[in-house]
Parts: structure tokens; sequence; C-alpha cells
DNA sequence: CTTGACCTTACCACCGCTGGAACCTTTATG
DNA sequence: CATAAAGGTTCCAGCGGTGGTAAGGTCAAG
């Protein structure tokens, strides 16, 4: 199975699956004569893996620290748990942040006129005159 | 006003304001003969509107027009508020991606014992066997 | 034998900053 | 008046997770 076939089986784009190796997410595959890449389904599954923890939004960190866990076969369910949990959190202050701008944003739209007219709520809000608005947390960095 | 005391009164970090000069976000700041940036109460101004509008998660692209319009005394709110419209129904999709990523994992978090054992389907559900989930928005790229 | 689809490495770019290094200027103090 | 701290300056690197490109090597089919 060469790189493009796993990107395939997994969902996991070939230039993902180098960066991956390259940052020592995974190990480094063994190589053809010609230098390909050669994948067995074992690693199909765990770019699979990967694949499914970054769709529910795990840091990469996180994911290292998940894959040490599911090869840990004296793991305990007690610590993954608890790594999720925390990234729960994790989430949980995005959403506050996003619904935060989010109403805020609606407030300013509905009280705009949207017409001809230069006038505008949302300008003179960006504008400043800091406003009694739902400020909630301040800092952007919702990446 | 030198940078240190334009990034106190506006909310922006001095880094952040040479990072805004650099990409042509705001125009250069006048200098003193020693080469150190100057800064009137108008460019305080201008570095609040951006911080404000960032705190509502408008990209530099969107506020790149966004301070056009404000500076264009002949500006239509209508477009103000288009594109304001525009970036709720961004949020919107990132609060939608999260939503549904926190869906998932609270519901994995739920059926977790989290105890010394090593049962977990936390690790059941990310190693695949493509379950039964609130599947919904799949690619991950909510930043 | 050639074509075209795949693979390889290696690089730059993006978002929106942030940190650090190395150096220069201003200000406060002994 | 010398010095040290607290500013300023530039440039370079990095975050995560690709996307894009170039310039090549390899493989299977026609």
């Amino acid at each position: 199975m060469n790189i493009g076939q796993a990107a395939q089986a997994s969902g996991v784009q070939a230039k993902t699956i180098r960066y991956y190796e390259e940052t020592g997410l995974i190990p480094a595959a063994g190589r053809t004569e010609a230098g390909y890449r050669v994948y067995a389904h074992k690693d199909v599954n765990t770019l699979r893996f990967i694949h499914r923890a970054r769709q529910l939004g795990f840091s990469m960190e996180d994911i290292r620290r998940l894959l040490e866990l599911w090869q840990d076969d004296s793991r305990t369910s007690m610590k993954v748990k608890a790594l999720a949990r925390v990234h729960i959190s994790v989430l949980d202050e995005k959403l506050a942040k996003l619904k935060a701008m989010k109403r805020t944003l609606q407030h300013l739209v509905d009280h705009c006129e949207g017409d001809e007219r230069p006038d505008c709520p949302i300008l003179d809000d960006l504008a400043g005159e800091d406003t009694e608005l739902p400020r909630g947390q301040v800092g952007p960095r919702f990446n």
C-alpha cells in the first residue's frame, strides 16, 4: 500500500500523512526500493484514529497522548476521560467567545438600517465610544 | 506619542501595530529623527477600531474593507450591514462545527466509565468501526 | 516507447500574531 | 556626566495544518 492508497483508505491526505511523519506523530513508514512509502492496514487504522480525533478538534499534542493511551494496554479509562473532559472545556471556551461575538454583532446588525445612507451603528460601535455592550470575554484568539 | 503609548491607548500591542503597518492595514507611521514611530489621536482611533473589529472576529481582509467604508463618507450602511451579515454566517458555521464536536465528545465521555480499567468507548470510537455518531459536518478546519 | 498518473523531496505561503535576538535611543538615577 | 533600565528598532522563527509549486523519479497501460 503506497501513500495515496493509505490516504484514500484513512481519509487523511497524502500531504498530511507526510507532515504527520515529519513531526513524529506517526513513525516513519517503510520504503520500497524506489523510495515509496509503504503502509499496512495497521498504519491505516492509526491514521483513521488521528483523522477522527482531528474531527473532534483535538490538538496534535492531545492526539499524541491519545495515541499513547490507545497503544498502552495498561491504560486506565480514567486518563482518557480526563483528557476528553479538558478538551470539552476548551471547546466550551471557544463556543463562549463565538457566541459573544455573534450576540454583539447580531445586535448591531439589527439596529442598522441597511439603506443608502451612510449612518451605521455597526461602524459607530467599532469606532469606539465604548458603549454598553455584552462584552464578556475580550480577547479574540479563538483559533 | 510613541508606539508604546499608542498601544496602551488603543489596546493593540506594539508588536501587533508594527505587524499591521507591515501588512498595510494601517499606513506607515511618521518617524522621529531617531527613527521612532509617531502616532496621533487619529491613529489611535483607527487602532481601536481594528481592535474592536478583531474582538468581533472579523478577518484582516474584512477589517480592511470596514476601514475603507468607515473612512468613506459616501458609504451606504447597506454595504456595512451586508459585510456584517456574511461574518455572522461565518461565525454560525464555526459554532455549528464546535457544537457538533462537543456533542459527540460529550456523548462519548458520558459513556466512559473513567475507572482503573482500560476499556474506553472514547478510544473505541476514535479507533473507527465507524459507528452511528452525530457526524454532521466532517472536516475539522475550525480555525 | 510514450504517456500520464502517481510518487519523491524541498521549498514558500497562509492566518494573526508572538517571542526572541541584537542593537539603538531616551530617561532616570548616583 | 556616566550608566543602567526601559523603551524603541529590525529581522528571523514559529504555531497547525495544510495548499501550492517545482523538478524530478517510477510505474502501469496503450
